[in-house]
RNA sequence: GCUCCCAUAGUGUAGACCGGUCAAUCAUUCCGGCCUUUCGAGCCGGUGACACGGGUUCGAAUCCCGUUGGGAGCACCA
């Protein structure tokens, strides 16, 4: 007979797995956002995913702004894009913006050119795409560098206007997959760009910029979504042509992410309608709203770091950051009282009630808060949440936290009656016990995510120990940051 | 339509490369219970998955083929 059965514990795998061909200290990563808004939930994914690898490897991390869209450019964007990086507590190694380099562009599009390797077509875009798919050459595809160097000049100075004249880099016109064969690099856009103005009219595109820069800059590692598989086809070519090194490209699932507003052009447009406070509105799924939140950066740091790289689609999991970052916070936030739709309580007491509640409950050292009740006329006022008076129901025992016991008399009217101080009485009688305010208190409201705004009143006394902006949480309702500057408000992060 | 990628519980994830220790890990959700002067936190327990069909093999979550299902691309966007 055997002993009892020897449980083996298999190595778990922690962190995430390592990187193809990664070598300690000389890892280059790059997260390259286009400045056309803030970042959102989305883009943390890259961002976090790209500096957890670079600090596993002592690398080099850079950050790029891939504006070369004149049209699609927030110039906010080149300062909120660092700024949400920041939040997020990812430090980058170096900075670069794609309009400081046109001249860049301009020498390696020559140099295509000059290997063959690219053209530029002045055909009708409908008829280049048809052939294309058909996999045939338009004429112009096979005419020597001299004869495309003089159009490139032509695309340059302005003797083609927009729309009359592309530099399109060739692949394989047989290739199977008919969304890899050719594609344009360069375009004529006559467009003011935010930053260059109208110095540059020839524009490249994301392929072809992309492929130059993570070449240049030295790139290793290439770790974005899914949806640029075929981009790291097109990428290949212009590294092949030119012959350059192929970095590792990794590509992880799509996340879909339920409930949220991600879309900066309809943010943007949202928020000048006066729907939205700002990109900060707890109801998008900005960066800036989860700050506004009170979200720890750590959480989303943690979640995507659990989630890993596979390139499996996946859905995200609000409930899960909301498990992360409660864990992260509950350590931290004091406890107050909200009452939502406060309703008046009255009971009669001959003396004066006082409590003392603690800031929280594991946490002693953090001490109490003092709350002095006295009667008026004998009858003391206070107010509970509605539904707790109205579920409760007449005849039943009610616990106000941290104070005393009331019998609930009439529930319509709002009276009760004095049932002790002894706290052991409402677990005999399984009450409810809940939280309390003064009727004076000062009126508060917080704004949750779902686009609620729930009004109360909030325990006075609460900024003398908290500060504008601080996590706390509010007894039975969730944790909120909380802010004095413009009125009282808070902003829901999850119960 | 063509091409590419993918498939473990409700949601994620480990295991797969190198088949046996998998009676399949962990987290979260959900459901119980304990504890608690919050519906928070903490503790204990439970439900719950290898998409399907073939093949290879003594043995398949793991290797091969097919099917089904999901996703992406086929832009003068990024």
């Amino acid at each position: 007979m055997g002993g009892p059965r020897e449980t083996i514990k298999r190595d778990r795998k922690t962190g995430l797995p390592d990187l193809e061909g990664a070598v300690m200290g000389e890892v280059v990563m790059r997260f390259a956002p286009g400045p056309s808004g803030p970042l959102h939930i989305g883009h943390s994914r890259a961002a976090i995913l790209n500096d957890e690898y670079c600090k596993k490897y002592k690398g080099k991390f850079i950050l790029r702004f891939e504006d070369t869209n004149p049209d699609r450019i927030d110039p906010d964007a080149y300062d909120m894009i660092p700024q949400d990086l920041e939040w997020l507590g990812v430090n980058t190694d170096e900075t670069f913006v794609q309009s400081d380099r046109f001249d860049t562009y301009y020498h390696v599009a020559k140099d295509l050119i000059l290997a063959g390797a690219a053209y530029v077509c002045t055909i009708d875009t409908e008829v280049w795409r048809s052939m294309k798919l058909a996999g045939k050459a338009v004429e112009e595809r096979d005419d020597g560098p001299e004869v495309q160097l003089e159009r490139w000049d032509r695309m340059l100075d302005g003797t083609y206007s927009e729309g009359e004249a592309s530099l399109v880099v060739k692949t394989d016109l047989d290739h199977r997959n008919p969304a890899v064969r050719d594609f344009i690099g360069m375009r004529i856009k006559d467009d003011p760009h935010p930053r260059t103005k109208d110095r540059f009219r020839v524009y490249p595109l994301y392929n072809l910029s992309v492929a130059i820069d993570d070449h240049i800059m030295g790139c290793t590692h290439i770790l974005r979504g899914k949806d640029h598989l075929n981009n790291t086809l097109r990428q290949e070519y212009v590294y092949r042509h030119l012959d350059w090194d192929l970095p590792k490209f990794i590509h992880y699932g799509l996340v879909s992410i339920p409930e949220s507003i991600l879309k900066t052009s309809l943010i943007r447009q949202e928020i000048t309608n006066g729907n939205y406070s700002g990109w900060s509105d707890v109801r998008l799924g900005t960066l800036q709203a989860l700050a506004a939140r009170g979200f720890d950066p750590k959480a989303l740091r943690d979640y995507w770091t659990e989630t890993g790289i596979k390139s499996v689609d996946i859905n995200f999991s609000w409930d899960t950051l909301y498990a992360k970052n409660r864990t992260l916070i509950d350590n931290k936030a004091r406890r107050f009282f909200f009452v939502p739709s406060p309703t008046p309580l009255i009971f009669e007491y001959g003396g004066v009630l006082e409590a003392n509640i603690p800031y929280h409950p594991e946490r002693p050292e953090m001490g109490v808060r003092k709350h002095r009740i006295a009667p008026h006329n004998g009858t003391i006022r206070l107010c509970i949440p509605e539904k707790d008076l109205r579920e409760a129901g007449n005849g039943s025992v009610v616990r106000l936290k941290d104070l005393c016991n009331v019998k609930l008399m009439d529930v319509s009217k709002g009276i009760g009656e004095f049932a002790g101080t002894d706290v052991s009485i409402i677990r005999e009688v399984k009450g409810r016990i809940v939280q309390w305010v003064l009727e004076d208190s000062e009126p508060l409201e917080i704004y949750t995510p779902e686009g609620e705004v729930v009004k109360g009143l909030v325990e006075p006394g609460i900024t003398n120990t908290v500060s504008n902006g601080d996590m706390i949480q509010f007894e039975r309702v969730g944790y909120c940051r909380v802010f004095f500057d413009h009125g009282m408000k808070a902003n829901m992060a999850h119960e």
